[in-house]
DNA sequence: AGCTATTCATAAGT
DNA sequence: TACTTATGAATAGCT
């Protein structure tokens, strides 16, 4: 290495136009495939994305890759990008077999997403081995926890909300209370104490503490879809 | 900007998994979804390469790119790959009117069952009162018992069948040495220690005792199901 | 959405 | 073709 004839190895910034050389081009078509396909495959594990790349090199071959199956992410992009524009009638032949074969491929998604939804149940374990169940154990575990999480979280947002309601009433209580003294020329009036019963009575503008009734007075409605399965 | 408060910004290199809280998966999507494509048509100028770029969100959203027209690069590839089957001709006309209704309900239900999937997982589950997170915990709770109860089931069925299988062994082993005892007219014949080493020497009848051994003697093969999810 | 420190990708060279 | 290394680019974690 002589390290006075470079000063930087990786001259500058290149520009995105088309390489001349062609050598160069394809060294860099090496290179950079491998890092496009890498980013692809990242992005559909962290993301949890459904990816299909595909490639043709100057020279005709072909590379590709799918997070899933090639032809499943093909075809969903198919419906989709044919929402806006309704190409069936463009090319009605085309539209066609793209439509039929749809409905077999939906209908062994469908089968494939029942049987995954029995299995995450505890239910069509035969299959399964040792590493599959391992899996699925993990996968369940994941769930389990987060929908805890996420049952904790909303259940402490609720309190701490109710509490802030609470510690409202007990303020607006007492300025009645007190407007309530003001007022001699009425008969004598009993404080409304079942408002605030579970206030302390020592310290009236703590926030009410009624997390006990929380499962009575905010049951919101379950949705239509596990309860009935 | 306090720079006393973090020793680097960016922590460490992230592992390839994907992201449990939703809302960073959702930002490192948008990132990466824009790097990527960036990448994808640097590349298609740079080496005058024919590209084709589907990626679909988690929430269904489609995001495309192709260097030139997506169906003709999808086309070329169906050609190059599919060199088998001739898929456009199986299907001619039959099924699109019956198909057409069916597709929709098939639709419908898919999306449905894509969401319980989801909420199993732990995700999707904004929609869901305490009733409802609280069933879905003792739906998943059940499920992860019944996957580890099976588990542990599988797990102890096979040590048996094998010390079993190892006792057979350790006895047939056994008999062959007496034979071969039996037989003086033969030169020295070294006793296959090998077949049963890890059975104690001291009481060869007691069962062979390889369950350190079952991972890799038993490893069943995982089937197309929750693994690609 | 915007900002940086850090990791990652890679152009040029051997 | 593979390896090296300095540099530019991408991005994780934080506002």
């Amino acid at each position: 290495m002589s390290f006075g004839l470079y000063f930087r190895m990786t001259r500058k910034r290149i520009q995105i136009k088309k390489i001349d050389n062609v050598a160069a081009r394809q060294v860099t078509f090496s290179k950079r495939r491998r890092g496009l396909f890498k980013k692809a495959h990242e992005l559909s594990v962290l993301c949890d994305a459904e990816i299909a790349l595909i490639v043709f090199s100057t020279t005709g071959k072909l590379f590709d890759y799918s997070s899933a199956s090639m032809e499943k992410v093909i075809e969903r992009r198919n419906q989709q990008s044919g929402k806006g524009i309704d190409r069936a009638v463009t090319s009605p032949y085309h539209g066609l077999q793209v439509g039929s074969r749809t409905c077999v491929m939906l209908r062994k998604e469908m089968a494939e997403k029942t049987h995954q939804l029995r299995q995450l149940k505890g239910e069509e374990l035969q299959g399964l081995g040792y590493e599959g169940l391992n899996h699925l154990e993990k996968l369940v575990e994941g769930g389990l926890r987060r929908v805890t999480e996420t049952k904790d979280e909303r259940f402490f947002k609720e309190i701490s909300t109710l509490k802030m309601k609470g510690a409202e009433l007990v303020e607006e209580n007492q300025q009645l209370k007190q407007q309530m003294e003001n007022l001699p020329h009425m008969v004598h009036v009993q404080p409304s104490e079942s408002i605030a019963h579970a206030g302390s009575s020592e310290n009236p503008i703590q926030p009410y503490d009624n997390s006990q009734d929380i499962s009575l007075t905010l049951g919101l409605a379950f949705p239509n879809s596990l309860l009935k399965g």
